[in-house]
DNA sequence: GCCAATTTTTACGGAATCTTTACGTTGAGT
DNA sequence: ACTCAACGTAAAGATTCCGTAAAAATTGGC
């Protein structure tokens, strides 16, 4: 008989976090799969097919980047990663390596939890993709290619369309500088993160309430940016 | 002086069924262009911009399902087959190919005028199911080819119809510069977006209240054009 | 073949958008 | 508290895109 709760591997070396993320889970409705090592990690993320993957990168054997480039090559399955503070690097890395979004150790369990829910929400929606997005006050049609603050019609240039857009294919989700830059002004624009900073403010400025204290169009420093619709 | 018979292209090798073709549309108020060969037939749609084609599957050189494939490639002109009940497997790839109707030889002359009526009408219908569009104080009828603002009739060009036509088919959305050129001037002018501007500006002229400030065919900068009719 | 309507070509000023440049601010780490 | 890197902000400069007008060429009808 089929299990309906989601399923979430878990690819962690260290007994304590792991113990740590099966309570948690388990009292949240999921199914774990455990992996201590990296090379197990990528075999049981094909042989179980869970709806989710957590990865942490600093695994004993393959290094984590490695084993999200191998669920990658088969699957579009939702990845997490989990990194120390002194992995700055190799969590970018991850990102660009096809990771949804990270969680940065010491962690707190709400924080994970609700990282997994909107990984999971993505994994669906990816599917039956909706085109309208509400944030706040504001309307966004992306079929339409309209948008609105309450009442009032606001007008979005090509690039600054194209840039939210970006950002609302990986609702919830961490974008990288590198995706964003790749994905609205081609690959040859990857260093050029200042205009991220230029068009970020506009967007901020037509839909924040308060642009200086953004809540939806948040930045993640020396990461990316992400989109958050609730809350 | 324009023409306001929609055109209708025939793509057929015998000439008896082209005689008895052209006599019959020609009766009826329709411009006929003819093709005896599919490979004519194919460019004579991107030169001739017909309002709909009528293609016999049965030609010599290319096959009838690849001229449809080919006129599919850029536009969305209304298309009906002719089959001889032998090709009852083709006519249903022509189908698939995107044809909208077919009619099996041998045919009655009123059953394929039924068929293509029908087919005109469709295809001007916008997707609010609707052939008549009203914004502001024009009414423009797509199935009559009439229009008019508030009490004066206001006379449209072959062109300035098509591209209104094709705008209202996409109500509410907008239309890439690409898109409309291709549909209106023909898969070989899909870089002459100068066309659209000095059109766009005839039908502003025509039928905005303030040509300067449109309140209903609207520019997209940078990406194409919209046609709105509420405010 | 000629005429009128229409389409296409050509030219240019102005607006919208994108890019560049410069400087102020914040916040994490020491 | 200091420092540096990343980020936010502002505004000018460059570029692309759009609107407009008018002349030239083409087309279809007679």
């Amino acid at each position: 008989m089929a299990d309906p709760r989601p399923t979430i591997l878990i690819v962690e070396d260290e007994p304590e976090i792991r113990r740590f993320l099966r309570a948690a889970f388990g009292v949240e409705d999921y199914r774990v799969v455990e992996s201590t090592t990296g090379r197990r990690g990528s075999i049981d993320a094909g042989t179980h097919k869970p709806d989710l993957a957590i990865v942490d990168l600093g695994l004993p054997d393959v290094d984590g980047i490695e084993v999200i480039r191998r669920i990658r090559a088969w699957s579009p399955m939702p990845i997490i990663v989990l990194s120390a503070r002194v992995q700055e690097r190799s969590k970018i890395e991850a990102l660009d390596a096809g990771a949804d979004d990270y969680v940065t150790k010491p962690f707190g369990i709400g924080e994970l939890l609700a990282r997994v829910r909107a990984a999971l929400r993505h994994a669906v929606r990816t599917d039956s993709g909706t085109s309208i997005l509400r944030f706040g006050t504001a309307i966004v049609d992306l079929e339409k290619r309209t948008a609105s603050r309450g009442a009032d019609k606001v007008h979005l240039t090509p690039i600054e369309f194209r840039l939210l857009t970006t950002l609302a294919k990986h609702l919830g989700l961490v974008v990288t500088h590198r995706q964003l830059l790749a994905e609205v002004w081609g690959p040859t624009h990857e260093r050029d993160t200042h205009y991220l900073r230029i068009y970020m403010k506009q967007l901020r400025e037509k839909f924040e309430v308060d642009p200086v204290r953004p809540r939806h169009l948040l930045t993640e420093t020396g990461i990316g940016y992400r989109l958050v619709t609730e809350e």
